[in-house]
DNA sequence: AATTACTTTCAGTAATATTTGAAAATACAA
DNA sequence: TTGTATTTTCAAATATTACTGAAAGTAATT
């Protein structure tokens, strides 16, 4: 396959699975773009390649910052601003992972706890369920905590090491 | 917290939780009404409770079923069918990652795969950059399946239990 | 203080995803 | 085979989300 063809179909496949993982498409093919750019790129640059217009590259370029995943650059005696990824596999990884940990599993923990603590009683077959519903969902969930937080301070070979020996 | 509070909190959560990793959000709040359900239920029931139109429930359970996480029963003299969910988290958990790993991990490999073979001089940057950032993502890629596949076999407890003891 | 080079914002529009509801299909019972 | 209960389908309607483009904002330069 030719580069050109594969740089394509890397950014497409690279938008469609951030769509099916509730990241929006554009926001993953921006990424996709940086990832696989030697030089850092300019709003200008990323627009044309990817069609897409200033107002979006420009949000989207902020929220890939606020996730961690881009930094800007500034050159010296030019105005604009150059952006590129990190593109380190495991650290991408590691800041999605960070990142949906802090909006997602740290508020439904929080409300899992808040849940456990329902009034009732035993004799309620509907009470029952929904206590124990909780409580095993609420130990799968800290126990997901627990690895990720292991995994956000891990250095890459460590880890999978430790996976490899646990699995062999 | 009164259980019927706590009954809507929980499913409007799910639902919330569903729709920010691409799951559609009725169908992680009909997931999660059978699962705080003791008794299984009606389509009709279903629609009550969630106030959607029985299209979409029929469609919300289909789904659920090719997903694994619903069944249906019947019950002898009635002609209706009645749903319930697996209650048990360790079963949803490696239910869901067992469909999403077929349906988009699997996919991706193969891609990733491809895009290394892709041809080009060492001399250019951009190829060389495409390369390594398809190789080291193939190589996570291709950790995380073979965790996915030992955590689908895993019993529970002997899965934390080896977590606990690598983590602690 | 005016010009230039950029970035940001956001109301309006477009695209996508979800839901409805009624008709068609199925399947059982008499 | 006809009637009745139930499920399924899917075109159209609605809701949600994403994108555009032009105007406003910012900040360096002359």
């Amino acid at each position: 396959m030719e580069l050109t063809e594969a740089r394509l179909r890397f950014i497409e496949a690279w938008g469609k699975l951030g769509s099916e993982w509730g990241i929006n498409r554009t926001m993953a093919q921006v990424h996709a773009l940086l990832l696989i750019s030697p030089e850092s790129l300019t709003t200008e640059e990323i627009m044309q390649e990817l069609n897409i217009s200033r107002g979006n590259a420009n949000m989207t370029l902020r929220d890939l910052i606020s996730w961690g995943l881009v930094d800007k650059q500034h050159r010296p005696g030019e105005r604009k601003e150059y952006f590129f990824a990190d593109k380190d596999a495991w650290n991408i990884a590691r800041q999605v992972a960070q990142e949906r940990k802090k909006r997602e599993l740290d508020p439904i923990i929080k409300l899992l706890n808040e849940l456990s603590e329902v009034e009732g009683s035993e004799k309620e077959p509907s009470y029952k369920v929904f206590k124990n519903t909780v409580k095993d969902i609420n130990k799968l969930a800290k126990n997901v905590n627990k690895t990720l937080e292991t995994m956000l301070n891990a250095e890459e070979s460590w880890f999978w090491s430790s996976i490899f020996k646990m699995f062999k």
